[in-house]
DNA sequence: CTATAACTGGATATCTTTATCCGTTTATAG
DNA sequence: CTATAAACGGATAAAGATATCCAGTTATAG
């Protein structure tokens, strides 16, 4: 469904969303976010050319989370190193339907549409296993 | 979102199920499906293996759909060559949600699940670009 | 029976994704 | 200023998906 690369890019994002005012160096989230070091380099990477973190090089440095989590969304952050990509033209170059998909297609765009808008609305904040949680309105149940 | 492999499965689905009754070869199909003749091959042969189409060798031979179209569900097509598989543990291997997921992964399923619970409602018929369509209901609009 | 059409299946090639390695640049600590 | 920590970036390797090729098997037409 999604591929590795997106995975480990949210698993990274949820880690660094958790304590954003805190920042990480490559290695402390390759261990939190069980990402293979090197290849998490890369991912941290394509997420700092996304607008979506900050790297600081040298001693001292690490990645941090730009913005609030709770304006981060899956879809940001998906779309930033494998984007999902809509069906615009039947692949079977049908001509007959003009500018519309034919019915196969029609319904694949649907089903990619629809992830689009679940992660579209889907925050990485609402995603973090430990939550900023500090009013009584945090309930959260085991 | 989907395999290229899915996709080439489930026009050749479709190009079986207009018109069941008659045998095509996997070079008709590859014309009619726009797939590589020789990839087809083998496409066809997990489809054949899956049970949904049946393959006749020799002269005269050719691929034909099993059972009804209506009856054919793009899940099923999409499972016999590349299966869509849930997330069933988190990834993290983090003991502490027990049977549960994390929030990322169990939303990550959630959309595994509403994919898989689209596709085992759609049926290959309802995708024909040309249904069977005899009756009065058929009002198919442009 | 023979030639031919067609599926079947193994071997191989190509491309993309995933992963690793290592040198370079940048910044901070001391 | 020097040593060190860390991101950055290029080159390479390994694995998987996609695609091609071709010999083997099966069935039918004539």
């Amino acid at each position: 469904m999604l591929s590795q690369t997106a995975e480990y890019a949210l698993r990274a994002m949820v880690a660094l969303a958790t304590r954003p005012e805190r920042s990480r160096t490559a290695q402390e989230l390759s261990s939190e976010a069980k990402v293979p070091p090197d290849y998490l380099a890369k991912v941290l990477n394509l997420l700092v050319r996304a607008g979506l973190i900050s790297g600081r090089r040298g001693r001292g440095g690490g990645f941090q989370a730009i913005g609030p989590a709770a304006k981060i969304t899956v879809l940001k952050v998906v779309n930033a190193v494998d984007p999902l990509k809509r069906i615009k033209s039947c692949p079977l170059g049908l001509e007959a339907h003009g500018e519309n998909l034919c019915p196969l297609h029609r319904k694949l765009d649907d089903a990619v549409k629809s992830i689009e808008e679940a992660f579209a609305t889907t925050t990485i904040e609402s995603l973090s296993a430990t939550p900023t949680c500090e009013g009584a309105a945090c309930h959260a149940t085991a």
